[in-house]
DNA sequence: GCCAACGTTGGC
DNA sequence: GCCAACGTTGGC
């Protein structure tokens, strides 16, 4: 079976609720990406979304909104438990615990943008004009890019290898 | 199945 | 804070 070719997404998130430097601050810089609640979203997430595939970490509702970290998935989309929990703000009553409606995918960051790309600079780039979130009134919260796209976001934003930078490093190698 | 009303997203 | 665009809901 020939391996799939490595995928690239865009994962909006406003800072309000978790931002990058939230992402950053957890366990292994890798959280559980809950919330999703929008069937296109999900049926990416269940899909097309496979582990290893790229992550454009964006802030939205920010000032400004911005490309401001790359992440990769970790194993497969799973069932977001959230959805069963009473009284949660993303509580879906109608969710059938026998066929989860809704599922998430964990994410961990890998990189900081050295130079964070706002949304007007993505904009000013005619050959990203066809990235989702350049689109107006575009609000799917999981969104595809192409191979140059995600290549081209990076050098803008001055990322020269997909690693951790020193200080991003985790302790206790070597 | 249509579509108006509504709630939410998210840039500005 | 405003409001355009969108997705969902629910009456018919």
């Amino acid at each position: 079976m020939p391996a799939r070719a490595r995928r690239h997404w865009l994962f909006k998130s406003d800072p309000g609720s978790f931002g990058w430097e939230d992402l950053l601050a957890c366990p292994g810089r890798t959280t559980f990406w809950d919330g999703v609640r929008n069937y296109q979203a999900r049926n990416l997430l269940r899909d097309e979304v496979r582990a290893g595939d790229g992550v454009l970490f964006y802030h939205s509702s920010s000032d400004p909104p911005a490309v401001v970290g790359l992440a990769e998935v970790v194993g497969e989309a799973r069932t977001d438990p959230t959805q069963f929990e009473r009284g949660h703000e993303h509580e879906d009553p109608g969710s059938d615990p026998a066929a989860p409606r809704w599922l998430g995918v964990d994410v961990r960051a890998t990189c900081s943008l050295p130079r964070p790309l706002p949304l007007a600079a993505l904009k000013a780039e005619p050959a990203l004009s066809r990235m989702l979130v350049v689109q107006r009134g575009q609000r799917l919260s999981i969104q595809p890019l192409t191979p140059e796209e995600w290549a081209l976001v990076l050098r803008l934003g001055g990322v020269e290898a997909e690693m951790p930078s020193p200080e991003e490093r985790p302790r206790g190698r070597r």
